[in-house]
DNA sequence: TTGTATGCGTTATCAT
DNA sequence: ATGATAACGCATACAA
């Protein structure tokens, strides 16, 4: 490995005369500079990136946290912060997994952003405390050291709970989220909020998991127990698919006819799905971009702040007037 | 940031006992070491990574390198790389972006699994020159610090291009991939063999970029200037999805009976769409997981080895036999 | 304008 | 069994 002493040996300066030419310091002669300049390329040299920062103390490096690579919902969401970092010389990196929190409090990541309810709010304000800076996307927390860029959820299930009863449903299903997950919550407790006020309806909570599965298993449990008309609301987008996937040959229910259904997240995938899928939207990309730029703000020296993603209703298809 | 100094000081030993005894070196005393052991606890400590990696030159951190985090393709396939490489204590990173390219040559990452065609391979073979241990997915390169580990492309384009082919089709569009992807070629190569040799045909190649807007351009030229029953091969299924869109209100053609299309991946959105696309399979974990052991394998010292991913062709009703 | 010297936190060699 | 010390590569305060 080549390092600044062996250019300093080459040109015959010393050591920080190469680092200060290296770092662009003016106080270097034009041509003394120059010809460092041109000694380090010719040598190959690159920086040492654990020297430099166990000096500076700064990485340059943010870490995203995200519970799983799969699922198409990360893409817009990462590239949106990617974006918004490099244009200030940081860099992007996404981790997922227990293993990798190590990384925060090491000092490899100068910030982070945690979307994974599976990360512990306790080891958050841990590091926290150690003088981490973060931001959160998943949960209300509160320290001087983490901003929060939440999804504006109740607003959301309200929307979509109301789209529902507006189009004429009675029988109203909801599909909720896993145990923890404070979006999850959020939406439940606005949609009940919503139950309440339009009595008298016939409203039913199905377990789901945000995944799939959840929504395989929710269009079992109502296929098996009611065979009217009725409206159903995912709490998220990708049980709607598993909704979808499994009603596609029953005889009892057609979405979009006998069953609307609504979803939460506008993904790509829904989309495409037929008949396209009633969501909540929201710009995933300013989303990121937003978290970016709080946890720039933090890097900064500034104040926690706390930020909301507004949404707003995608009609479609999948809802379909009521006939009474 | 408490350091070994500060637990030295406070275990009244010298900061060497406490290094032994954090790495747990036997020839510290064992209550010794449970004492320090118990004060580094009650202090908070963490070690530092940038001291520890510019000492021991290695992070146990490897990084996979992407084109971008937007599609659903990548999931399963970092899945595997990341539940291998975390069984042998390595943690994985996920980056995207020319910006991001420098954390190999400055030493943060033990090593680096490539997917990324914009990855020029010059940079690539000049950080295998200075050492780095690296696995390209997605070219043919051969230096002793880079195994492959490739899909059998040449298997499954054939797969598909037959299927169509012993559907009854004589009529049979390609939808190619973007300059420059080493998949792509290896794809269409396959391809333009098996339609010589299965002559007369009328093959038509239009250009394509292995993004939705590819497939949506192929579908509307090939509703412009041909009305028979055709088939299409997309050289991707996310081309595909592309097609299926743009030819869901078609008067013309209907995909399944007098359009056959199929697509390479056998991605997880493209088992949903209707009728379900037909298309090129393999298992991304497992690519994933091969790639991760033979980096492993390079950096303990292994030789370079190049691995191949095996493919099958998934048959769907996106293809339907012809009638002449 | 350039050089000398120190320290960042750790590991590891060599004494004791 | 434990301690003193050098070294990793770099940035920087201070001296010249």
């Amino acid at each position: 490995m080549v390092s600044i002493k062996d250019i300093a040996k080459r040109a015959g300066v010393s050591i920080s005369t190469v680092s200060y030419a290296l770092n662009g310091n003016p106080k270097v002669n034009a041509e003394t500079s120059s010809r460092i300049l041109e000694i380090a390329n010719e040598m190959n040299y690159v920086p040492n990136a654990a020297a430099r920062t166990l000096k500076k103390r700064q990485t340059m490096i943010v870490g995203a946290f995200i519970t799983s690579f799969e699922g198409s919902f990360y893409g817009e969401l990462l590239q949106g912060m990617k974006d918004m970092l490099n244009k200030q010389g940081y860099d992007l990196i996404i981790c997922s997994g227990t293993q990798s929190h190590r990384l925060l409090p090491e000092g490899m990541l100068d910030g982070a952003i945690i979307l994974d309810a599976k990360f512990d709010s306790d080891e958050l304000l841990r590091y926290a405390n150690r003088g981490h800076k973060l931001v959160v996307l998943d949960r209300e927390l509160n320290h001087k050291n983490i901003s929060q860029v939440l999804l504006d959820n109740k607003a959301g299930a309200t929307l979509a709970a109301e789209y529902l009863i507006e189009s004429g449903y009675r029988k109203i299903y909801v599909v909720t989220g896993p145990e923890g997950s404070f979006d999850a919550e959020q939406r439940l407790k606005a949609v009940r909020l919503t139950m309440e006020r339009n009595q008298p309806l016939d409203y039913i909570e199905i377990q789901g998991d945000f995944n799939q599965s959840g929504g395989v298993r929710a269009a079992r449990q109502i296929m098996a127990e009611y065979s009217g008309p009725a409206g159903v609301f995912c709490l998220n987008d990708e049980m709607a698919i598993g909704l979808y996937r499994e009603l596609k040959d029953s005889s009892s229910y057609t979405i979009g006819k006998n069953l609307s259904v609504i979803g939460f997240d506008n993904i790509e995938t829904a989309r495409y799905l037929q008949p396209q899928l009633a969501s909540i939207d929201y710009s995933k990309r300013r989303w990121g971009a937003v978290a970016s730029e709080q946890l720039l703000n933090l890097i900064a020296g500034g104040q926690a702040v706390h930020e909301r993603i507004y949404v707003n209703l995608i009609k479609a298809n999948s809802v379909r007037k009521a006939e009474d």
